[in-house]
DNA sequence: AGGCTGTGTAAGAAGTTGCTTACACAGCCT
DNA sequence: AGGCTGTGTAAGCAACTTCTTACACAGCCT
């Protein structure tokens, strides 16, 4: 999880994910869209978005095509959830309590 | 998002938010469950957190008390849902291939 | 008032990140 | 073979993080 939420922090690196998030890119293709930054680092970030598991990269002839691994999202997701679950825990309870307070005191 | 990604990519910064999930609890508090770490360490922690709008700060007496806010964590989930929607736009296209594969050739 | 308790802020050191330029090198094409 | 194309890696630098220690200061208690 670690490694993937680091990688996402980044909002070049989240840009790359949604470049390639429907389908496969060049990493030549890639660095085009950011004409701002170098090729080479382009090239580390797809490193830091393969190595944490979050793209896919397949050699073609020359190229590298690169494309989404939406799984390496999954224990982000899985913690994102968890910070989730307790709020709704609580909430269920205020609602629980709530509709008892609606139901006794009526007497 | 950016500050939220940001700050959930430490992992000191999650074990904290994963302490302050299912109610608030004093600085103080939080500190001691870090002992290798300087107190001064984890209040820093603690306002990334506050800025990043993850945790809620309130004053009580001497006591700071903080709680999760996991509205926070909403544009990450979204991007989240974002990287998987495509995927599962793509899933569904073979699925639907695959029944019509299934239905019409049969003759 | 004066001292303790709880907590944040300042300053600075050490490590990490994100870039750049220069280079390496495999694969295609003629 | 030789040159072009596509791409990664190396080295180095500037900026940012994440600590630490030292300090500040509000709030409680007697």
């Amino acid at each position: 999880m670690d490694d993937a939420l680091r990688a996402v922090a980044d909002p070049t690196r989240r840009a790359i994910m949604e470049l390639v998030r429907d389908g496969e890119r060049s990493a030549g293709d890639i660095a085009t869209r950011f004409p701002a930054m170098s090729r080479p680092a382009v090239s580390q970030h797809l490193r830091v978005l393969a190595d944490a598991g979050l793209v896919d990269v397949r050699r073609d002839g020359n190229r590298r095509l690169y494309a989404l691994r939406p799984e390496g999202l999954d224990d982000a997701a899985g913690f994102i959830e968890r910070m989730w679950s307790a709020q709704l825990r609580r909430l269920k309870g205020v609602v629980e309590a709530d509709r008892e307070a609606d139901a006794s005191p009526r007497r």
